[in-house]
Order: structure tokens, then C-alpha cells, then sequence
DNA sequence: AGTAAAGATGAAATGAATTCATGTGGGGTT
DNA sequence: AACCCCACATGAATTCATTTCATCTTTACT
């Protein structure tokens, strides 16, 4: 009788088994039994009558069609959810709940300083924050709607949206820089090098702006796993770091640090929007991110992206 | 358990209740007794935890979120549509079913005429025609896919896209034309006109492009509720006739029909496809329709668009 | 006011999805 | 190689939800 629809249940368990890539996963995720959720695939294979998923011992795949049929649910239930999110707010001014990820650095100090207005000019806006080095797990996993972030996240049917650019800066106190008489780059070797790894991943946008024959080995590398972390120590006299530019303006300003090499202005990164495409359809995403592309936060403007301080 | 979804069985009785506008006539199309359809809206209802539908004595409306949740149906049940489409002609090289429908003249030949190579290059479609003066109410009703029109369908969540430009032109037999002196539209109130309507609506695109003092009222009109039977009539010498210029390009080349006015110019129609916008996101749609505004038919080409034949 | 048509409602019946209990098979371990 | 463990498949029974049936209420039209 209803042959020319879906059944819905069917295809929501299909739809998780297929990011769960685990019976028993999904029947947890779903509260059912692993029987029901065999048999609802089961009968799905059978309405759509062909194979959707392919499992070959170990590894779990699903089929071309099974894939097809996977984009689709994304489609159909990012509609579900705007509509009964857009119902809600409609008929009982409910919140629209969004889950934000951003890096912990630009989280805790630009993004709660500018989210403010939005949440001012949206009362209707709930918003959550997951502060994270890593962010792409929480995106691919659907735990928060869409992320920020200055690492690139190439993934398929992730779409990428610019915000700004943002500027690294070397780092010390003024009194670390004056005693160690650091005058070049080449000094860096017999220095500490402050940094969040110690194959100093961390300074290569730094490293990537000398020349060749400059690209130097950085050695003593002091490991220190967070940006406030970093920045402390350079002030405390503990080494050099290299740190996001906007997260020392106000050191730099007062002189608390310097920047040892004022000459040098490392390659800049990128602060991007990134987001499952599908979800680029939920109005309350579409809201945010137009308030995040709009947003010119002054950490990020010409002036200070522009020329390096170079207080003593 | 399933709170997080819909079910789809109460979504289509809605959808289907939001276009047909009773209960009773609903479950006659689903084919399920009117208590049912009572049941599943109302259980949807309380789902969703607000009124769908006013009903106020005879009429029945849609609420605001009633016609939320019926945008989204329409989204929702135009992506199964898909789906199933896309993995009936993945697995099973099915047909693409499209219905599509134009203004009979238009159709039964220019149409019928370049749709071939569609249906050379694309052998897993299956093209159904509905040639019809009444286009609209196929349209709004969803018996046809999508229609070819050259009159305009402004209806909401309804898109338009160009396809052609349609020149018209006046034609009587040369023998009429010698026998009744015609030389000026003036003349035009003593002959026989030959119109769709007797109200000559028809004849508005010839009439616009006279000076106002000029726009004389037909008279002598004879109601011809076909173009091919206008174009014959014209030739057996009933009277003139309007008729697209496309119509009669051969008759005009052989000189069985010549144009009384040559140097009037009638203002152009314009061929449209008018689409369901939901419906743009179907492929077989997508890929017919960008198939067709490709298309340049040489009965709507420059030359022929351009001057008018004056055979004599 | 009366009647017909359309929708609402509650209890029973029907049917489908879930569960329970159990079977099968691949992978890793010793 | 034999074993066990884990993950999935399967069939019958149960449970739950939806449909139906019978009936009542409402509205419009004569």
C-alpha cells in the first residue's frame, strides 16, 4: 500500500549503520536489539531490492547503490531536523541548538569575545563550544555542527569557507633576547625553542619563510602543549616561541614581549569554516555562518596583520 | 525511541491531505479509510506538538507550521523520489519517467521533432507527453513534471526559466488578401478574423505593437479553437489569422499563405519551462531541462526571427 | 428544522517491527 | 590446528502501533 515511499525507520537505522559501520554499534547508538537492526537493513535491501552493504570479513563497505542511498539519508534527515528545529522555534520560541567547534586558543579568547553580539542580536541561539586540538573527529563523527579551525580538513562532501587570515609572530622577553644576544635566525640553534611538538610541526610556517640554506634544525625544543602555555614561558624568560599573533598583541603592546626577528614575517594561515555540505541547508547554520563571514574581528585587521611590532 | 525522527506514514498522509484538501478525498488516494487519515494527522499532531490545520466550517487552510512542514515534505519526498529513481536506473538500467507537458501546437511539432536526440543520447528515459491548452492546473496539481509554456504561471515556489523567443504573424491565403484589397490594418475591420476566442485576447500581441489610435476592435470574429485549424482556414480563404510564426514557415515559403502586414512586427511570446522548484533537484528533471534551454531550433532561429517572409 | 456529507472518536482487529533464543562464521590466540 | 570470542544472521514469538469498524458530532444546504 505505501510502496511508493520509504520507511523511515528503515533508512535511519541504514543511515547510522552506515556511519557506525557496526551492527551492534548502531542497535547501542539507536536502543534496539542487533536483531532489529539486521532485520530492518534487511527489509530495506529487500524494498530497494538491491545489496546495500558489503562486508567482507573484517571491513565493513557499503555498496555504490548503498552510498547512493547514504547521501541521501543526509539529505532527507538534515531536513527532518530543520523542520521540527524550525517548528519548535516557531510555535514555542524554542532554542536553536547549535554545536560550535573551534581550536582552543581562537575559542577561548576572539571567538567568545565576538560571539557575543550574535548571541545579543539572536536571543533564540543556543550555542555550545567544543575548544579541541583536534576537531576533525568531531566533525566527521556529527558530534558538533560545523567547526573553525587553521588546519585544512580535506574531506569528501566538506565544504570549506574563508573568515580570515591570521599572522604568526617569534616570541621572547626582552630581557631573554637582550641576554642571549639574539640578533639573527641563526641563533635559534643555541637557544630554547618553545613549541607544542617537539619536531616543531609548529614553527613551519616560520621555517617555510627562510631560505633554504637557512632552514635550520631547531634543537632544545621545549615541549609545551597550549598556546598560553608558550606565550608564559617566552614572558617568564623560558625560551623563543612562535605563537598566532592576535593571542600576544596586548604583550607586544606593553612590551612585556618582543618579537627577536621583526624582519621575518612567517607565512599566514587561514581560519576556516568547515562543514558537512549537507548541513549548509539547516537555517541555523546558514544564520551563523553568516554572521561568522561577515565578522571582521580587529585581531585579524590590516593594521596589526599588516606590520610586525617591534617594541623594545 | 524514534523521538529524534518522523514517522514518514503520518508525513505523507499530511502531504498528501495538504494538496488534496480533505480527509476523505486523501484516503481514497492512499487508499486507506478516512479514520486512518483522522488518526495518522493527528498523531503527527502531537509529535510535532502543534496545529497543523484550520479548518473553519468549509474551508480547509493550512497554519503557518502546517505549511512549514508541507515545504518540507515537499523536499523530503522529492529526495525519496530521487533516490529511488537514481537506484532503479543504477541497478536495474529502469527508466527515467518523465511527463512532461507543452501547448499542443508547439509540441505535437517542434517538440516531438528535436526531442529525438534526446532520446537517442539518453535511451534510459522515458518521456510521456501531455499536449494541452490548459497547462497550469497539470502543473500546480503534480500530474506532469514540468511544462513548456508560453503563457506566464506566476505561482509561488514555481521557477521560470527562458527557453525561447516566439515571433507571430499575420497570414492570409494571396487570393484573400488580392480579393478584399487589403492593404492596411484598417482593413482588418471588414475582413474576417480568424481567433482562439472570440474576444480576440489572441490577437493582443498583434494589437500592443499598433499606435493606440490605431487599436481598432475586431470584429467579424471566427472562434477557431485550434491553431492548425486557424492556419487552415486561412488558407481555404476564411479570413486572416495570428498564429506563431513557426506554425506556418513552410506555408509561407511555398507561398500558400503570405503575411497581409509585412512591416508590423508583432510584439514576441516567450517559451518557458515553469517548474515546481522542489522539483529542480530531481537528475532526470536537471538533465532534461539543461537538454533543453541547449537547444536552438531553427523555427526559433535568427533568420527566421528576424524578417518577415513577404512572398507574394 | 431536517438531512446529507465530512470529520472526530474509541475499542477491536490486524499487521509489522522488535525481541528472544539460537545458529553460523570469521579472526585472533595459544 | 584447535580453540574461543565476537559480530552478524535467522526464525518464531511477542509486543506495539496503526488501521479498521461502528458510531457520534459538526457543518452546510434545502
Amino acid at each position: 500500500m505505501w510502496g511508493f515511499t520509504m520507511d523511515l525507520y528503515q533508512l535511519k537505522t541504514f543511515f547510522t549503520l552506515g556511519k557506525v559501520k557496526s551492527y551492534t554499534g548502531t542497535a547501542a547508538v539507536l536502543h534496539v536489539t542487533q536483531s532489529a537492526v539486521s532485520h530492518a537493513v534487511k527489509k530495506l535491501e529487500t524494498s530497494v531490492e538491491t545489496g546495500l552493504i558489503q562486508k567482507k570479513g573484517k571491513d565493513f563497505k557499503l555498496t555504490a547503490a548503498g552510498q547512493i542511498l547514504f547521501r541521501s539519508c543526509e539529505m532527507i534527515f538534515t531536513e527532518i531536523e530543520n523542520v521540527r528545529d524550525t517548528l519548535k522555534v516557531h510555535t514555542q520560541n524554542a532554542f536553536r541548538h547549535i554545536y560550535l567547534g573551534s581550536p582552543v586558543e581562537f575559542g577561548t579568547t576572539i571567538l567568545i569575545r565576538h560571539i557575543r553580539e550574535f548571541m545579543e542580536t539572536n536571543p533564540l541561539f543556543h550555542l555550545d563550544f567544543l575548544f579541541s586540538h583536534n576537531l576533525r573527529e568531531p566533525l566527521v563523527s556529527d558530534e558538533v555542527d560545523f567547526i573553525i579551525d587553521c588546519n585544512d580538513h580535506p574531506l569528501p562532501g566538506t565544504e570549506k569557507i574563508f573568515l580570515f587570515r591570521e599572522q604568526y609572530v617569534t616570541i621572547c622577553s626582552p630581557d631573554y633576547r637582550d641576554r642571549h644576544r639574539i640578533a639573527g635566525v641563526t641563533d635559534l640553534q643555541r637557544v630554547h625553542i618553545l613549541s607544542m611538538d617537539t619536531e616543531t610541526v609548529w614553527w613551519k610556517n616560520f621555517i617555510i619563510t627562510l631560505p633554504p640554506e637557512m632552514r635550520l634544525i631547531l634543537k632544545n625544543v621545549i615541549q609545551i602543549n597550549h598556546v598560553r602555555g608558550i606565550i608564559n614561558g617566552a614572558i617568564n624568560g623560558l625560551g623563543i616561541g612562535f605563537v598566532p599573533k592576535y593571542t600576544v598583541i596586548n604583550e607586544l603592546k606593553t612590551g612585556l614581549l618582543v618579537n627577536p626577528f621583526p624582519d621575518i614575517i612567517p607565512a599566514a594561515d587561514h581560519f576556516n569554516i568547515f562543514i558537512k555540505r549537507h548541513k549548509l541547508r539547516l537555517e541555523k547554520n546558514k544564520t551563523l555562518i553568516g554572521f561568522l563571514t561577515r565578522l571582521q574581528p580587529v585581531e585579524f585587521g590590516a593594521e596589526i596583520m599588516e606590520n610586525n611590532y617591534t617594541l623594545t
